[in-house]
RNA sequence: GGGGUCGUCGGCUAGCUUGGUCCAGGCUAUGAGACUUGGGCUCUCGUGACCCCGGUUCAAAUCCGGGCGACCCCA
């Protein structure tokens, strides 16, 4: 199955087959993550939370249910949200006096708290996370780990006594995603989404796009400051040095598991499968005895001695001694997308030495049983930054510059992203929207692109230089 | 939100146009066994399916309506 030709059939036949997800469940939006998928997700959660702990966030768990009179507190919030919401109306047959609704994002969950723990400017910053599952009845197509009703995610709040404070906290947020999704060997643009795009209820926004191999980008973060929209709404004030009752400014920022998972598949796999990068990678080296008549005992002793080592020196590691031809395990495992492979057959025996096998290029070399460890040490760095680049060289070609709509539309049309100058204008947004089914994403925040030419629609002036394309 | 395609063993699918040949065929997976083992070897035996509800008909996997679900395109 051809990733780049047909990506959403190699994609589900992936996420089956590696065991990722089991997208039988029979409720739309709704899927179960396997033991392999599961695996993945506490790694690349438990990678981000280490992250923010170390970076004075506080780990908190809210209820999943919001009451209907907080949800409406703030006005572009829930005009943000409201269609999307899963309403609780029922217990039993009774119908419930006041209706309560799933979280589909937890700061009217988080918010009124922060009022009774926010008093003075002491108690200031407050910055908390949760890692939880939130829910939003999507109306266009769900699609597994993308688009689901419900999906994983973490959030992070904070409270800050002014502006400056909180633009801190945005840069703050931004490297903590940055540094994980680097070391997931992922490539994307940072983008400040036009503000007709942004979160509902917040100042600005700015997003994390990853690329994908049907040239639809994938949001895998995103950090908003939300200034003091929803202190106003309610009422998160705190006592200055002066005496003053100040609204805090808040920011918050929230990674999406599910969609960085996918984007993990997507930007790494190959036509055999997942690659890993050994980071996340549930089991990071399989060891696989290659049997020969008569010195099967013998092979499967040195095999064990193999992963002894390895397993020793704290490395994931896994013998696969099953009675299957080697060839059907490492094709299994390849699926699976173990970086690393250890081949022991009647050869190595006899040397002392092991065969590797690295996943992403699927080359094979002998090194001594002494040396096995830091062999496999090197080629864990190595992995890890063909992945990257790798993945950098795909978001580099997958980008063009459009300076006239028709090469926009042949770029989209293509599965491209299109870098383009425009104007800053609504109506130019839409126009490209409709004409070439392409949405302006934003302009980066991570270096500064001047526009060089004028507007790709109207030809006035252009203000900015921004992405364009089809998204999830 | 609008349009289209589709739903058959665990997975992929044949059969549907023209109702009867189908208590549904194949590949793969799976259980038992034999043989193999440096990239899915081969063979034997077994298990296993027409999405749900209703309609048309002597007869429905096949035609019609509705529901649920999946995918694609457009907004």
């Amino acid at each position: 199955m051809k990733k780049f030709r047909d990506f959403s059939k190699w994609f589900d036949e992936v996420l089956f087959n590696a065991e990722i997800m089991d997208n039988r469940y029979p409720v739309k939006g709704f899927s179960v993550y396997k033991a392999w998928g599961a695996r993945i997700s506490r790694k690349i959660t438990s990678m981000l939370e280490e992250q923010l702990e170390a970076t004075g966030h506080d780990p908190m768990l809210f209820p999943v249910v919001i009451s209907e009179e907080d949800f409406q507190k703030e006005a572009e919030h829930i005009a943000g949200f409201s269609a999307e919401v899963f309403w609780i109306t029922h217990a039993g047959k009774r119908r419930l006096q006041k209706r309560m609704l799933l979280r589909p994002t937890s700061e009217t969950a988080m918010y009124p708290m922060f009022t009774y723990w926010i008093r003075s400017h002491a108690d200031l910053p407050l910055r908390i996370f949760q890692s939880v599952c939130v829910y939003r009845y999507e109306t266009k197509a769900t699609r597994p780990l993308f688009r689901m009703r419900e999906f994983l995610w973490n959030e992070a709040h904070t409270a800050h006594k002014n502006w400056e404070a909180a633009e801190k906290q945005v840069e703050t947020a931004l490297k903590i995603y940055n540094a994980v999704f680097e070391r997931l060997g992922l490539s994307y643009y940072v983008l400040k989404r036009p503000d007709f795009d942004k979160f509902a209820g917040a100042e600005y926004s700015i997003a994390f796009d990853a690329w994908n191999p049907d040239g639809k980008v994938n949001q895998i973060g995103t950090v908003h400051n939300l200034g003091e929209n929803f202190a106003q709404a309610f009422g998160i004030t705190y006592e200055d040095m002066d005496g003053t009752h100040r609204n805090v400014t808040q920011t918050c920022y929230g990674l999406g598991i599910s969609r960085t998972l996918a984007a993990v598949i997507a930007q790494h796999g190959d036509d055999h499968g997942l690659i890993l990068p050994p980071e996340i990678a549930p089991v990071q080296v399989v060891v696989i005895p290659i049997p020969y008549k008569g010195a099967e005992e013998k092979i499967a002793a040195y095999a064990k001695e193999v992963y002894e080592k390895i397993k020793a020196a704290g490395l994931r590691v896994h013998l696969d001694d099953g009675d299957k031809t080697p060839g059907e395990k490492y094709y299994y495992w390849e699926m699976l997308g173990v970086p690393v492979r250890a081949e022991v057959g009647p050869r190595d025996l006899n040397e002392r030495q092991v065969t590797l096998s690295e996943r992403t290029t699927l080359k094979r070399s002998t090194v001594a049983f002494d040396e096995t460890v830091s062999a496999i040490e090197r080629l864990f760095q190595k992995i890890t930054t063909e992945l990257a680049e790798r993945s950098r060289l795909t978001l580099k070609k997958m980008t063009v510059d459009a300076k006239e709509t028709e090469t926009l539309k042949k770029a989209i049309k293509e599965r491209k992203i299109a870098r383009i100058c425009w104007c800053e204008d609504e109506s130019c947004a839409e126009k490209i929207k409709e004409e070439t089914g392409g949405e302006i994403r934003g302009h980066r925040v991570d270096t500064e692109e001047k526009p060089e030419s004028p507007c790709i629609v109207c030809g006035k002036k252009a203000e900015k230089v921004v992405y364009v394309a089809r998204a999830y």
